[in-house]
DNA sequence: ACCTATTTGTCCGTATGTATG
DNA sequence: CCATACATACGGACAAATAGG
């Protein structure tokens, strides 16, 4: 499971790390029932505070994701969210809209997450 | 908007002030564009940390709950959820067989809340 | 246009508690 | 009993957005 996390970026550290690790999940590359690095480990190998990856862990619960427990760690739930077919479709659509357009991508991603701060 | 903490429960402080403002939308005591008393100052009369009421605000905000503004403060939003009619007369139901049974309602509770550790 | 105070957002560090193995 | 690992709470610091003067 590699994470890698940017300092100078805008994105909060712990946002930056449950996004790679959902994207791992999503993309099949941490599968189900794998166990992740223990909070503290990540963030020493981050270079960064484990109440941030833990963070980022908790989020990931929350979302269906994970299942943490104490002692024992982080892992993958068998049951985690699956994306949405239509939602891939969409994905794609837009992927395909942004090439024949010549729009990069890091501008699809601003205008896709750009928002009123929450 | 009355909350109380109680250190020596073993519900953790920020759920406990994340239940009674959640219950104080929900009942109507809290009224829909509401503000709420900054973080700071409700911590600092409910004697905790200014951080434990941030995470009750910020839970309550991924529940739909509150929106926050840095600058402005928490207000409760005017579109929150609010209870499904049938939950409304499931509880109702388990009010009522609790009562017919004698079992009492810190019975109830422990049964409703009792699972493995999240 | 500027400055200041307020308020949430994030991150770090530390300490302690609790469940697991 | 002991080490591991998440859970909670406190404190401090700084950033960023907002509001008001």
């Amino acid at each position: 499971m590699r994470v890698v996390v940017d300092t100078s970026s805008a994105e909060p550290l712990f946002a930056q790390v449950t996004a790679q690790i959902r994207d791992a999940i999503l993309t099949g590359s941490l599968a189900a029932g794998e166990r992740l690095p223990s909070a503290k480990d990540l963030a020493a190998s981050l270079e960064i505070n484990q109440h941030t990856v833990l963070h980022a862990y908790q989020d990931l619960r929350d979302e269906g994701f994970l299942e943490l427990r104490r002692g024992r760690g982080a892992v993958v739930r068998k049951d985690h969210p699956r994306p949405d077919p239509a939602l891939l479709s969409a994905i794609d659509e837009v992927r395909r809209a942004a090439a024949a357009g010549g729009v990069p991508l890091s501008t699809v991603v601003h205008l896709l997450t750009a928002r009123e701060n929450s």
